[in-house]
RNA sequence: GGGCCUGUGGCUUAGCCAGGAUAUAGCGCCGGGCUUCUAACCCGGAUGUCGGGGGUUCGAAUCCCUCCAGGCCCGCCA
């Protein structure tokens, strides 16, 4: 809705000023929209800009199209304010089931993200990773698009052999009840350890390395096995996270198949393709000093070369590649887009996130310094659980149980999707058990808190007269949903529904304190339920966006 | 040394790419509000040289230059 009367208004000032850009900008607390076009003409017309967008603004209220629309000049500005006609069809629109979806478009979109390491559980670094990726196909989804979400599994790096090497040579048993994962992380810490005080271990390594890329049996083996049971122990993770792949694609595949190879002959016949023992490509045009070797000395191919085996994969099966990458992946995402051009081939769009951090400094599983997922999800289940019980301590454990996990996950993926990922973070407990303001339960409260209403109001006629400011203001808010899934889908940026659904919350929190509904009578009554429908409604996509429960009662 | 990202009240943060009207919220602080639709809530108040300095513009948190601070990257690792 609001969507759709931004473009007449922005067409109506383009027929009328003749301009291609009307200066269209939000109204702030003077209207819904307004234009700054009255001072771009000032100067073309010598005129006073107030007197502009005066003229401007008396030639527009007379457009039919602009019926539903107050336009009225204040000084240089010309403000848009929506009537009541903007307020019933959005509200008519919102409480429609799937409210902001839209139909399926052609093509078909893969989005990779999480896609780390098997050498240790994933971490609070990590599922920032998960959180974006997973929202992103989420909207995706509901803004109509065919997604495969993929897990590109790195299972024949250094760390994997690392990891291989500390099974059969460390005999690091697996602890009652330990996760497959964090087993695997005591290992390769351990590995790192023995590696560091005996460096000739390095040359096993190595020779682990080449033997999984000639093929040898009883190393692939162990290697996959090793893989196999960190991945176990992802998946776990990954389902308590709500976040779901569609496919997890091995990166050994791309040898097994020959597409490696065939990615690197190609790349030979380059002329910017240097063969002097090892292979690299010579990227100065496109503004890369370093080399960007694909093929060692010893004729293994790097990780690069699979990673251009599998995008080209990618590129040839799909209509768009969406990767999702920490920054520390800037240069080599920035190289393998560079030679994906080269070869005339698809390339990927890729959003980065920055670090997070602990207190006492970065990450670093093979330090074992690092909080990972399972724990954190613990103990934020475990608060919640507190707090059900504190609230609620009439429901049985079992539902208080389900409450539980459910605010747990709001409030990690909230608390993460929330930050815009070029920020740099510290990772901080008080945050993560914070369940007020500005935090996934939060939102779910509001929605928790409408179905209550819902479900005493019984039947009722929608019907559409808002009158008061908070009314408005939440029904003008509500409009605003298709257009914010529309944004984050565009610029891949899923911290604008966040920001989105909390405003969304703030606002239904503001009416529900200032305005009775059950008590109220008549038409006020019926539009009031209408508009906590179409609220309730909102909430619930905005959240089923966000991979976070909408529960009923909490 | 070079490249990328970040710097907004004590703390966290939106807005920046597509420049506009007194800069968005939260935490914390001060003061109110639960016999009233779920107080995981609401209302009011104090708190800002939008890192510093130049420039462009009628107008700069937003664009350009420069400097400072922090993070990341610059492997025949992934």
């Amino acid at each position: 809705m609001f969507l759709k009367i931004s473009n007449t208004i922005a067409g109506e000032l383009r027929a009328v000023t003749g301009l291609p850009d009307v200066g269209l900008v939000e109204g702030g607390e003077h209207a819904d929209l307004a234009s700054t076009v009255a001072f771009s003409l000032a100067k073309t017309r010598k005129q006073n800009p107030a007197q502009i967008s005066a003229e401007l603004a008396a030639t527009l209220s007379s457009r039919p199209e602009l019926a539903s629309v107050k336009v009225a000049a204040k000084g240089p500005y010309i403000n848009f304010i929506l009537g009541p006609g903007y307020i019933e069809e959005t509200l008519r629109e919102a409480v429609r089931p799937g409210y902001g979806s839209v139909p399926v478009r052609p093509g078909r979109v893969v989005l990779e993200h999480t896609s780390a390491n098997p050498n240790g559980p994933l971490h609070v670094g990590h599922i920032r990773n998960t959180i974006i990726g997973d929202t992103l196909a989420r909207c995706l989804k509901k803004a109509g698009h065919r997604v495969e979400v993929q897990y590109y599994v790195n299972d024949m790096g250094r760390q994997i052999a690392i990891v291989s090497w500390g099974f059969s040579h460390l005999g690091i048993s697996r602890n009652e009840g330990e996760k497959g994962d964090h087993h695997v992380a005591r290992v390769y810490i351990a590995a790192n350890r023995e590696i560091k005080s005996d460096p000739s271990i390095v040359e096993e390594i190595d020779s682990l390395m080449q033997d999984v890329e000639s093929g040898d049996p009883a190393v692939s083996a162990s290697f996959r096995s090793a893989v196999s049971q960190c991945l176990d122990g992802f998946k776990v993770t990954l389902e308590r996270l709500g976040a779901y792949h569609d496919r997890f694609v091995w990166e050994s595949d791309f040898i097994r198949n020959g597409d490696t190879e065939r990615v690197l002959d190609g790349i030979k016949r380059l002329d910017e393709c240097h063969t002097d023992g090892r292979m690299w490509l010579d990227l100065s045009e496109f503004g890369f000093e370093k080399e960007y070797v694909l093929r060692r000395s010893d004729g293994t191919s790097v990780y690069a070369a699979r990673d251009l085996a599998y995008h080209i994969w990618k590129g040839r099966n799909f209509d768009r590649m969406i990767d999702v990458l920490g920054a520390d992946h800037k240069l080599i995402g920035a190289q393998l887009i560079a030679t994906l051009k080269l070869q005339g081939e698809k390339y990927p769009e890729i959003v980065y996130f920055e670090f997070v951090s602990l207190p006492e400094g970065s990450m670093s599983t093979r330090a074992g310094k690092f909080v990972s997922a399972d724990q954190l999800l613990d103990e934020v289940t475990a608060k919640a659980f507190e707090e059900v019980t504190v609230r609620r301590p009439e429901l049985d454990v079992d539902k208080r149980n389900a409450i539980a996990r459910s605010v747990a996950l709001a409030a990690i993926r909230y608390d993460i999707v929330k930050i815009s990922p070029e920020k740099s973070t510290v990772f901080d407990w008080k945050e993560a058990l914070d369940f007020e303001r500005q935090s996934g339960p939060y939102i779910q409260y509001a929605y928790a808190r409408a179905c209550s209403i819902l479900e005493k109001a019984g039947e009722f006629e929608e019907a559409y007269t808002l009158e008061r400011e908070s009314e408005i203001a939440l029904a003008k808010h509500l409009a605003k949903f298709p257009y914010t899934i529309e944004m984050v889908v565009k610029e891949l940026k899923p911290h604008l529904l966040a920001i989105y659904a909390r405003e969304l919350a703030d606002l239904f929190n503001s009416f529900y304190h200032f305005e009775p509904v059950l008590k109220s009578e008549g038409l006020t009554r019926k539009s009031r339920l209408t508009l906590v429908k179409a609220t309730q409604n909102t909430l619930g996509e905005a959240l089923e966006s966000l991979g976070i429960d909408a529960p009923r009662t909490m």
